[in-house]
This record gives structure tokens, sequence and C-alpha cells, in this order.
DNA sequence: CTTCCTGTGTTCGATATCGTACATACCACT
DNA sequence: AGTGGTATGTACGATATCGAACACAGGAAG
């Protein structure tokens, strides 16, 4: 707990998103006086299932979840959005709600739209606009390769994907999170994440305990999982402008 | 071969499909000269993952299923598409491509529009492009409901739902597809489709034979099916323009 | 220190799923 | 009829997955 005297508060930039960096600095001035930023703390809920949004946000250096909800509350995440991208394309994409709860997953900091100032940026058709389809686009495969992997692959190689994933939007090798979570997340039972971690920690790749995941050869986890990784980051790759490097300024 | 005595070709008309007949007449007209109308096949793949589409297809009377396929061969479903919606969305979304096959699951007609056409159309931010982005969240709902789908339900009732999304994109209670297929579509083995229709046919809501599922109750698959169909059809139904009656023009 | 409580981790047995192998029906063509 | 190819149905064993009950830690309150 060395927050307790965050200097970044004041020094978090838009263009530590990468969506926002990719704007010309006309846009971005344009965009300033609506930005706000604010903090988002783990298990914040940004918006649930079926609700109407009333911000987008654009992650700093936190980790959201997209998670969909069953009504006998088991729950299945569809994808994993960090300061590459957005949450809340439905505001755009006319549904104004989606099927998904969107929860964060590492605290942190966001900037955020009103949901109107999005929606008018995005009629407007500038820059902001061709950056929100991309990054849908990029969105898109990566729940395509979700239900992919949900069907074909093990508990083991999902883990492995999660982990992945979670490390690219993360600064260090660390992921603080109980098995619980990870099993909400993953749509498993403690008793399976518990299994699978036990198998990896066995075989060296990672250590955990007591809700904190390190992962200790990032090679051999991503030997060990699916090709769903490698794809979604490819396509990421392709489709979104490179993020600003995360951490420490000046 | 000439096309004589079948009559249904000069009837076919846009507005069979939802999307192109909810635009005013004046938005159908200019789009008119660049419809083209073309028969689909039974497995015509209309595109392949990764490749860039040359067409924006709006199915008339057939389906399409948009099929994820691994490195190994193993496929799996990721959306269906009948004439409530269009193949192509990648095209305006900015990505050129996607990760994911289209294969005509069901023979029939579509319009199609040349690429350059519809992103020229939804660039000008018209009917068409507000009906485009709605589709794309109900797709999105769809492929939400897949992933959660496949990590939390069991074959049956996948399969159940499966029929039942076909089902409401075809004119008949038969679906015409060998077991085989239908098991590249659910990303199953030909016994584990085998076993499953047998479990239905025994139970009655069935009749399968030789390439053919007929279904008898459809009430009572709706029953066994899980939440999954119930909730895609009611966010379709809440976010896409009705579609005309399929059938028999005057 | 004890007790409760919440969150966490483990054990065991039931069931679903999947790989392999083999048996059968139908159709088209020679 | 005979032959090959495709579609289908069945059986068995190996694993993976999942449900239910049990076991353990640590913090808060008495």
């Amino acid at each position: 707990m060395t927050m307790n005297h965050v200097p970044a508060r004041a020094q978090r930039l838009p263009h530590e998103n990468a969506l926002l960096a990719a704007l010309s600095s006309a846009d971005c001035e344009r965009l300033s006086h609506d930005l706000e930023l604010v903090p988002l703390a783990l298990g914040q809920v940004l918006y649930e299932s079926g609700e109407t949004m009333s911000h987008a946000y654009f992650p700093l250096d936190c980790v959201v979840s997209l998670l969909y909800v069953m009504k006998n509350g088991e729950s299945a995440e569809i994808a994993v959005v960090g300061n590459e991208g957005v949450i809340g394309l439905a505001l755009f994409m006319g549904g104004e709600s989606t099927m998904s709860r969107a929860i964060v997953q590492n605290a942190g900091y966001a900037y955020r739209l009103k949901a109107q100032v999005l929606k008018d940026e995005f009629q407007a058709g500038g820059a902001l606009a061709r950056l929100l389809l991309m990054f849908a686009s990029a969105l898109i495969t990566q729940m395509v390769q979700t239900a992919a992997c949900n069907r074909h692959h093990s508990i083991d190689q999902q883990l492995c994907r999660w982990m992945l994933l979670s490390l690219d939007r993360l600064p260090s090798e660390r992921i603080n999170m109980t098995g619980q979570l990870v099993g909400n997340m993953l749509g498993l039972d403690l008793k399976e994440v518990s299994l699978a971690t036990g198998v990896l920690e066995k075989a060296g790749l990672i250590h955990y305990d007591n809700g904190e995941i390190t992962v200790l050869n990032r090679a051999a986890v991503e030997e060990r999982s699916c090709e769903c990784y490698g794809v979604v980051k490819k396509e990421s790759d392709r489709l979104l402008p490179r993020a600003e490097p995360v951490h420490q300024a000046v």
C-alpha cells in the first residue's frame, strides 16, 4: 500500500490511453474539457448487464473485464480491456446497453466521457470515430476467440491465455486477484482454479499465494497456452495504435 | 440454362432483407443500382478467415454461419445470420477482415454490394450506417452469448439453441443438414451429434433422418434449450427492424 | 483466548465429454 | 450386382469437468 501519497494523480495524462493518444492535438484539445479523471477500485462495476451507460471509460493503468452473467449466477469472461481500448462501445453502436457486465479487474485510473459527448463525437465522424470502430473490431476478435476457446480448450490452457492477456495490460508480472475472482472471470469453480494453478505451480510456471499470482516463466506459460492468446494479440497489434509506455512520468 | 421457369428469381426483392427493407425509398433507390442478386449454395464460403472481403451480403432466404476455425481444423460457430442482417461487418468497422469464416448453412438468395460501395455508404452516415451499427450490436450479443453458452451449457442444450436459431431464419420446421455439418457448426464430433440427436429423438422432440432434422415439438425444444436462445432473440427483436414476411409474393 | 465468520483450499465420487475403433446404411458410378 | 465414397450409429475406456461435503486460515468481536 505505497499508494498513500499518490503523486500520480495530477500526472495522469490522457495519452496513457492508446486511443486518446492517437488523436490529433486539436481533437484532444477539444475533448479535454469533457475528459474526467476517475479512480477505479478493484471489483467496481462500471455498468451492469442491460443497464444504460452514463459514461464511456478510457483506462489508463487499470484493467476491466467484460463478463456475461447467467440467470443462475454463473459467469464467463468475454473480453479484457486495458489502456488499449475503451469501455462503452454500445453507446455509439446504437444499442445503448449490452448484455455484459464491466467490472474492474485491476484498480487504477481512467478518463471518462459523458455518454452524450461520446455519441456526438462519434456522429461527427472524425478520428475518434475511426479509432472506436477499430477497437470494436479488435474486441470482436477477442470475443470470437473466447467463444472458440471455451468450446475446445482445457481449463489449464484457458488459464494461461487469461494470465497472458492480463499481464499484457499490467505493469508487473504479478496479478493480484483471489482464486474466487479468477473463477468468476473464467466461469470456474474455486476448486477448478485451485487445481489448475496447482498444476502450473508444480510445473514451476507460476507461484500462487493467497490471492496473488506471480508468473515466473512467461515463455513457458505462452507455450502451454492455446493458440488463442497469440491470435488475439496479433490482431490487436494489427488494428490498434500502440499504447504509450505506461509508467513513471518525470 | 435458362432461368425461365424459376419465377422466384425475378421476384426477389431487396426488402426481403430486414436491413434493406428499413431504408427510405430514396436510400433504396440510390443503392438499387449497386445491389446485385446472387444465389448462394449450401456450403459456399463467402469469405475465409483473415481474407479481405470483396462484397457485403444481405441474405434474403438463406442462412449463413460465422465459424471460427482453429489451426488443427476444429471449428466453432460464433453466430448465425439470416435475412435480419448482413455479412461483412468488418468492411466498415475498419479491420477489412475478421478471424471467422462465413459459410452458407442454407442455400438461397442474397443481395450483395461491392465493398467500396458499402464503405462509402457507411461513411456518408445515413440510415444504412445506423442500421449496420445496430446489427453489429445484435451480432455482438449473439457472440457473447455463444461464448458463455460454450462455457456452461451441455451439448443437448446447445443443440437445442442452435436448432431454434436456425428455425427462426428458415421458412419450414425442417433443417437440411448432415450430422457431420451440424458437428462442424457446434464444434462437435459426429458421434456427439448422434448422441444428442438420439436423446432428443427418443424424447419425441425431433425426428432425425439422414441429414434432415425435423422439429416436432418446438415448445419442448425451447423448454430444453438454455436461456441463451431467449436472450439472443429478445435482444435481436429489440435492436433490429422486423423482417418482411419471407414468402409468396402476390 | 475463544468464537464466529468470511474467504480460501482440498478430497472424493458422479457425470459429461472426447478419442479410438468398428459396424451399418445409402447413393452414384462402372 | 459390385465397388468406393460419404453419411451414420454404436461401444468402450480414458479424461476432464463439476457438485457436495469437508478442512483450514486469519480478522473482528466478545
